[in-house]
DNA sequence: GCAATATTTAATCAAATGATTAAAATTTTT
DNA sequence: AAAAATTTTAATCATTTGATTAAATATTGC
């Protein structure tokens, strides 16, 4: 069934791949079926052979990306036995490392999120909600008088947004590719630092 | 020359109207020209009589909402009379007050400009370099230790990340608009204390 | 080795889409 | 009001694009 034989990848999973590479970087809408098809090196019917449709192959691979930038947070943010602050380290070095090997995920996911609300509804809405976790029990009594809300903004803010914002920000300061990996690398241990300063404004 | 009589706009006005609603909400490639043209409730081969193409109008559109995310920030920067806590204080609540208006700017600004970042490396370098601004070097003043890339990357994620991730946030917390908007609001004051702590860490 | 099965391709289709054209309708000028 | 200029539209093109089909090629089971 169009196994792998030795080094190369089976068939379907090759044009995952390029499936993988072509989405992420471009969207859905501006993704051509033939450009997954060739940066496969394979021929467009094949994909629809393998993957019956565009959307369908879509949905493998976003419903992939989602769970990468979704799936590690729950468990953490539910577990009774660390502090705030181990949650967010956790939290922080985790994503800014999937983020530095996966630099196109927020911005992918976050459109095709807004683009579609509905479809993924039903794919979060199983989990048990993150308003019940004990991360929000933590905040809620740590700061009374802030909602809990302010501080995932916060949380996700200080690590997403440099990804999504590093176009720009190459832009505007002219800062180097080598120089925001060093950047990126030095927020894992800061954010930290900085959630706990923010708590205790 | 189709010019407005009384009450409504010009063609040229509405299909530009027309033009801002489709491509921020949906983006340049999964915008059709005739969406753009039933939107103003004119007929398709208007819009190219008035533009000339798809390609056009979207620069004209996007350029507006380029300098409508980052005209402000410029001349804030630069000034060497303000202190950095109310350069923030500056910048925060006006960019939350606009991007309340106009919600879909960030993800349609930093998603294009990644898509096609040598089409706006001109508009960008022609003003003077932040990285000489004032707010640069009190930042840098404040903190040796820190470079002042981070903070920018802190003060505009802040702002602009609950923006980007309201759809995701409101999957996973089931948070109401009106919340957020409540949320939003109280951001402008925090912000400035987020960012005053953080900076003192 | 040969038949059955699975894999791959070239050719083609139908719908969508950006753009043009030539004519009709409207407005402006005189 | 007639002529000229402008504005608007319906019809149509050429290309792109997602998808299908039937035939060719390769692989597998016996």
């Amino acid at each position: 069934m169009g196994k792998t034989s030795k080094s190369d990848l089976s068939t379907e999973e090759k044009i995952k791949e390029a499936a993988r590479k072509v989405f992420t970087q471009k969207g859905y809408a501006a993704t051509r079926t033939r450009d997954i098809a060739d940066e496969a090196g394979i021929n467009l019917a094949l994909l629809n052979y393998y993957f019956r449709s565009k959307e369908k192959l879509f949905e493998i691979i976003i419903l992939e990306k989602m769970h990468l930038l979704l799936g590690r947070i729950a468990p953490v943010l539910m577990d009774e036995k660390t502090t705030i602050e181990q949650k967010v380290e956790q939290i922080a070095t985790h994503y800014i490392d999937t983020l530095m090997a996966n630099p196109d995920i927020p911005l992918f996911v976050l459109g095709e999120i807004k683009t579609n609300p509905a479809k993924f509804a039903t794919l979060v809405n199983t989990k048990t909600k993150i308003v019940d976790s004990a991360f929000f029990k933590q905040l809620k009594a740590r700061r009374p008088d802030i909602n809990p809300i302010h501080f995932v903004f916060n949380i996700l803010g200080l690590i997403i947004f440099p990804f999504i914002g590093k176009p720009l920000l190459q832009l505007i300061t002219g800062v180097k590719p080598a120089e925001i990996q060093t950047l990126m690398n030095e927020r894992k241990t800061q954010i930290k630092i900085w959630v706990e300063a923010m708590l205790n404004a």
